[in-house]
DNA sequence: AACAATACCGGTATTACTATCACGCTCATG
DNA sequence: CATGAGCGTGATAGTAATACCGGTATTGTT
């Protein structure tokens, strides 16, 4: 296996991600904001929809800014329901 | 054309980022960064080269985490240099 | 000199992201 | 009812990210 597969924690993340990220747009047409952010309406929806978990880096802080959101904030709340606030320390894998 | 290839100033961003994250692993190993951040060393090499122009933004992310970086900080100083500030407004890409 | 550790590079394999196209659904307005 | 805007979903296509492997070079230690 030369690239792991998305594990079922990749993709609920990402549908935390896409949750805020269609809370933060709110009222603003979805196709207005992807044009703002530089990518597809399609790709907007996918990512919003959590269709995408695991987006370019750019790509969210292309969005983020076109949202006015802070990227940390994002990270922050996109973490798993329950590690509040251990954003530093990686939850220690077994490693 | 289904996908943009990615063009010189994307990859030019890249070097940048890799070079920040570069900086900010100072004296730590490689391995031990990434095994922090819970990827590979050859991806976290490729990276800091600059040869993974647009790695994931989760991926981003723990290496942040693992760093001790903000993200906001981080795409403030990717940015090209002579957008200083203007992090708001999108670039205006002719849209 | 031999060895280990670190880092760079190339190739390979598999998955994922991104974009376009096409169709259906809902709601508001005429 | 017809039309349009906005959102959702599926298929298709092409590029990129990620990981593993082997080779190489440098440095430090014994």
């Amino acid at each position: 296996m030369v690239r792991v597969p998305l594990t079922p924690a990749d993709r609920e993340r990402g549908e935390r991600l896409g949750r805020l990220l269609r809370e933060a747009r709110a009222d603003r047409s979805l196709v207005d904001v992807a044009g703002a952010a530089g990518i597809s309406a399609e790709t907007l929806r996918k990512i919003e929809t959590g269709r995408i978990p695991t987006p370019a880096f750019f790509t969210v802080s292309a969005l983020a800014g076109a949202l006015d959101l802070s990227l940390d904030v994002l990270v922050a709340a996109t973490a798993p329901p329950g590690a509040a606030g251990a954003r530093s320390g990686r939850p220690a894998p077994a490693a």
